[in-house]
DNA sequence: ACTCTGTTATAATAATTCTATAACAAAAGA
DNA sequence: TCTTTTGTTATAGAATTATTATAACAGAGT
């Protein structure tokens, strides 16, 4: 899988890393049981720190995209908590839903950006 | 209006300051023309640095929610620009919806959850 | 005159982010 | 067995950001 990082962005280097590879999974492109590159070589392809593809791996982990087996390495399996992520994925939407009313984004308009989000990623779920 | 800190979050006490407000203007709590307390009160009233309400100010001035006048303060006044509005709309929902989606939640399932939240903040338009 | 407004400047502290080296044990492969 | 590679941990430093602390200024209101 392609990583690309952009030293010019405001988001941090390793939330990059984050979300690029939760796009993948989302995508399919990811699969469970897919390993993803050593931290080292990650690191070495992309151009930065080892420690901060490590932290990346972290946060995955966390919140739970990835486990991380010693000789695996960092392996795709999503951990299924319907509960805590429906309560993530409210806290996230309203924060964005009241930006988006602010600025008089109807309801339906809302509804529609995400159909058509879906159909341009077609293999997102 | 009630502004509330918690000291204990990871989210950056001005973006706190900044989320509220916005939900604040969402909900109409805060409408067009209504002013802020200035950056010293409001400092004051939350126990937290002047300099800190004044760039939770500074970035709502950015992002088109308010307009600062020497006199009166921060003023709500919404810059809709629909535009930038529905491209960092779209944007923010990408990153959302990859996760819900990892997560087994749905297409539908994400529809109604926007559904309950505009019904569960009613005078959010 | 006095107070309050946003604004600016400057400085110091704290926290976060990223990099740099180094070492360790576990596992894999030759 | 030897070597390599794995994640992990420790430590340190640099860079950036976040927060606080004082202070001062000009404009506007009372």
């Amino acid at each position: 899988m392609l990583i690309e990082i952009d030293f010019n962005s405001d988001e941090a280097l390793y939330l990059q890393l984050r979300n690029q590879i939760i796009m993948g999974i989302a995508t399919t492109e990811l699969k469970e049981g897919d390993s993803l590159p050593s931290v080292r070589q990650l690191a070495e392809t992309v151009g930065i720190n080892m420690h901060t593809v490590n932290k990346a791996y972290s946060v995955l982990r966390q919140e739970g995209f990835v486990k991380v087996d010693r000789r695996r390495g960092a392996v795709i399996a999503v951990d299924l908590d319907r509960i805590k992520a429906l309560e993530e994925l409210k806290r996230d939407l309203l924060v964005v839903l009241a930006r988006s009313s602010c600025k008089g984004i109807s309801r339906q308009a809302v509804h529609e950006l995400i159909d058509e989000l879906y159909d341009e990623y077609g293999s997102m779920k």
